[in-house]
DNA sequence: TGTTATCCTGAAAATGATTATCAATAACAA
DNA sequence: TTGTTATTGATAATCATTTTCAGGATAACA
């Protein structure tokens, strides 16, 4: 199910100290910006959000700490061809891939079941064993449709 | 079905001619060596091979032909997730997609209707009309998977 | 065939995102 | 507290890609 707020910081204070690594005002913050935010922030967007609060937190440290998110498994890291990488909560179990309006840059995500099934039956034929995948489909979203 | 060296080859003179842009030898060249190295080549790699029998171009170059190819609609640019960009000859009205073996690099083309038909569907309920799509299963392939 | 305008080339510099460096600072254990 | 170690933030470095620009090549035209 959904991984609340609550859970993702106390996941993170573990995993900090599974690791012997230390936990600070800094990366509280971060986080707390990053659960607040919503979905595929680019580093920069979160570190301009940051700074308008806390000016002091340098960009190297926003960085940093969302490789740390990714590592701990709450956060994902993902790429849309901009670019430049993008992050997004982990919803742990439910997996799920996006839609992206090439005209207004709306991210719509979605979860099919009977895709996933088929990438393994593909994947399978030709003698491959699935770890992740990547599916995105690019087009316009209903708004930008109806404007054209 | 699938488009020929020759066909590729003029496909370019007509559009290098519909643009006002000229035909050269280094064009020539690239193009060639492009068509005959096999798909998923970066620009680096591209490059390289070239250098060896035309140690006169230049990597710009290389650069600016692979951006023209792709907009000829001869090429196509991928990313797979390493940093840089791929390109592949074109293949005109099949599409497909790509299982990437983690472990070696090894990168196979599939292609599956069923999959195809679903994304259209999937996107339909979220009111998008889709362009295009990015599908990359990420595993082991057959032999990685052995060896383990 | 010259002539000319325009495009192209290749080396080098610029760009943009990301990552590393390092002295000063903060966190944690004893 | 104190000492050890990790973290921070400004800056520099890196990597792929893109731009710049002076010199060279191409195609159209006289």
């Amino acid at each position: 199910g959904f991984m609340g707020s609550t859970e993702s910081k106390n996941k993170f204070k573990d995993f900090l100290l599974s690791q012997g690594l230390k936990s600070t005002n800094q990366r509280e913050l971060i986080l707390e910006e990053f659960l607040r935010a919503g979905s595929h922030l680019s580093t920069e967007e979160l570190y301009l959000r940051l700074r308008k609060k806390h000016p002091r937190i340098g960009y190297a440290t926003v960085h940093r700490s969302l490789k740390l998110f990714a590592q701990c498994g709450i956060a994902e890291q993902r790429h849309f061809g901009d670019g430049q990488a993008r992050y997004e909560a982990s919803d742990h179990d439910e997996h799920h891939d996006h839609l992206i309006c090439v005209s207004c840059g709306r991210i719509v995500e979605f979860e099919d079941p009977r895709i996933e099934a088929l990438q393994v039956e593909v994947a399978g034929e030709h003698g491959f064993s699935i770890e992740r995948h990547r599916l995105e489909l690019y087009g316009s979203c209903a708004d930008c449709s109806s404007t054209t």
